[in-house]
DNA sequence: AAAACGATCAACCGCGCACAG
DNA sequence: CCTGTGCGCGGTTGATCGTTT
């Protein structure tokens, strides 16, 4: 046996709310006062349960309603909040004066929500190039291969601050980076990473290897593809 | 110009809690 | 205690509007 509905459904407006029937919700509640909203709409001449009745006051014919988009720094203190009360919406809001638990859950869900999304993701990415750069630089030195980096606003040597400028370059996806690699071996060639994708010229055809001399990266997503390449092809010298 | 798609937000629904009888 | 009622809350839906294809 289920709960007894608030109201009868069959003979009850739903949907979106007229003008007519704002004023007449604003216009009892300002000369009456709420003392039971079951009786709401009946006294208020509106063919709405009382339920629908409070939720339009509460979130859109309130006088003290606050309207417009949240700042900044009032979206952090959501996100702060948030994180210590969870989905407690109307605990939320009871911190922001004049905004509603149903906007503020609103604004969480369609705004907040995926901006974190993004950042988590931003952030997962860095941590993978940089799992990834400090594989590429310890088999670098295993091979005996001197490495060296220069971008357009620093050169380095260091690989510490190699890695640094890589992450940073990678977030940026918009910088130039350059790579050389100078090998013990003779090897000979310039290669466009551009053409990597497919027939890879840096793996040259079966077994016959030749390795570049300098390999420039027009931004730093084709300086890690290189990596990339590097990691996963067994046969590099 | 129009269809498809995505974002936003008002409104609805069902559940749980508080409280009166 | 038990039961019925009303309210508030959080999850979800669907209409609408703006943007992209």
């Amino acid at each position: 046996m289920g709960r007894q509905p608030c109201c009868d459904k069959e003979r009850v407006k739903r949907g979106s709310w007229t003008v007519e029937e704002d004023q007449k919700l604003v216009d009892f509640i300002l000369n009456n006062g709420i003392h039971c909203w079951r009786l709401v709409p009946k006294l208020a001449g509106l063919l709405r349960c009382g339920k629908s009745c409070r939720l339009r006051w509460i979130n859109y014919l309130r006088p003290d309603l606050k309207r417009g988009a949240l700042s900044e720094t009032e979206e952090q203190q959501i996100i702060k909040l948030h994180s210590n009360l969870g989905n407690r919406w109307s605990k939320i809001a009871s911190h922001f004066p004049g905004r509603t638990d149903n906007e503020i859950k609103n604004i969480w869900n369609t705004t907040i929500k995926k901006k974190l999304k993004l950042q988590s993701s931003d952030q997962l990415a860095a941590k993978n190039i940089e799992a990834d750069m400090k594989k590429f630089i310890s088999k670098v030195e295993d091979k005996g291969l001197v490495f060296e980096t220069s971008t357009e606003s620093s050169k380095s040597s260091s690989f510490q601050e190699l890695e640094q400028n890589w992450t940073q370059e990678m977030k940026l996806m918009q910088a130039n980076l350059s790579i050389s690699c100078s090998a013990s071996t003779s090897m000979e060639g310039n290669v466009n990473p551009s053409s990597w994708e497919g027939e890879s010229n840096v793996h040259g055809e079966s077994d016959e290897l030749f390795w570049a001399d300098t390999i420039d990266c027009s931004s730093s997503w084709d300086a890690y593809n290189f990596v990339d390449d590097f990691l996963h092809y067994e046969n590099y010298p």
